[in-house]
DNA sequence: GGAGTCATGTAACACGTTACATGATTTA
DNA sequence: TAAATCATGTAACGTGTTACATGACTCC
């Protein structure tokens, strides 16, 4: 269900399927993703729907885009998608499910496990602080921004907190990654002078 | 895909789907669930492909059990798993894409929000102290555990570890609800004294 | 004119959830 | 004997992914 909401809540700004695809690439992709073959058939469904209306457009570089503009309606499903508090997702998480069963591998393996469990975290985490740097707290360099409207900077500083939401848990995990390899080297139980 | 694997990895030991269910609900559900619908098609699957096999044995209080064990095939399929390395869900975070949207509620019920998550989070991460409690971090407390053999050891640090990335999510998960309280408030605006 | 990108879609399949169906055994 | 729990399943539906189909337009 929360696809419909989050493309409702995008088509804050008219954007064909397509643009929205790029959106969910370039800044949303850290806590989620919609492939085209999703978006378009939930698209046509708000529009019959009459959440979203389309209108063919004229493109400075291509075919014709279907550019779709919210409805009072769809504004109205939004905000009560919002209003009815946070939803948190029943979490899945593939290497934890394997590190329960990891005692079928040796030690050594066990260690590389973490180490690249370590080092994808940190490529990640390297790829989206370079991402946030364009995104400083307001507060953090006073002054430095400013915005024409309060809504605008409210907005602004919602998008911050959801980057540094991504932050916050990519450095746990990697805690936890040199947490567990220091346990797992402990937990051999080998004598140090040998 | 994971699903296979994981009832794999819990069929160390003979059980049936009951029984699985179970386990999810007592100890991995933090970070795994799957439905008994989902459970009896998957183990029906996996007897079929030769991985597991089953018996019907009386029980001491109820109708007959069909009771897995895993086979050789099983084991090695299992391993092949964990030796692909770990598998980092694409994460899906439904409040956090709502956080994107939420300057279209007031900063009053923005807030409101963030604390509604704060307390579910506190709940949450209670609950799973509660339950670690039984699991003390062995080398935390210096010969109270004892173990027959280094690969029960093993074992164990490795469900340790497990149920403290569980803590270290939540913990992260808070700290942040409590940065953007105070980001939201900040970001208002408004002349302190008044 | 061919390669690459822009742009929109459908079809088949895999995974997950909810609801429903069935029946045995235990406990009050 | 009725309710609760144990125990195994099927059916329908919703969501998400991969593969395939189609065509317009641009740049070389």
């Amino acid at each position: 269900m929360s696809l419909q909401h989050i493309l409702l809540g995008m088509l804050e700004k008219p954007a064909s399927g397509y643009d929205l695809k790029r959106e969910f690439e370039y800044s949303l992709n850290n806590f989620w993703n919609a492939e085209l073959a999703q978006i378009y058939p939930t698209l046509n469904k708000l529009e019959q729907g009459g959440y979203i209306k389309s209108k063919m457009t004229p493109s400075a570089n291509g075919p014709k885009r279907k550019v779709y503009r919210r409805l009072k309606k769809g504004e109205e499903s939004l905000i009560e998608w919002l209003q009815q508090g946070p939803v948190v997702p029943k979490s899945r998480i593939d290497y934890a499910a394997q590190m329960c069963f990891l005692s079928a591998l040796s030690t050594t393996q066990q260690l590389e496990f973490i180490q690249k469990l370590e080092r994808d975290t940190q490529k990640r985490l390297r790829k989206l602080e370079e991402f946030s740097a364009q995104y400083p707290l307001p507060g953090d360099e006073p002054q430095s921004e400013h915005f024409a409207t309060p809504e605008e900077k409210n907005s602004y500083t919602l998008q911050v907190l959801v980057i540094h939401h991504g932050l916050l848990r990519l450095k746990a995990l990697l805690e936890w990654c040199r947490m567990s390899a220091s346990c797992i080297m402990l937990s051999e139980n080998k004598p140090l002078n040998q």
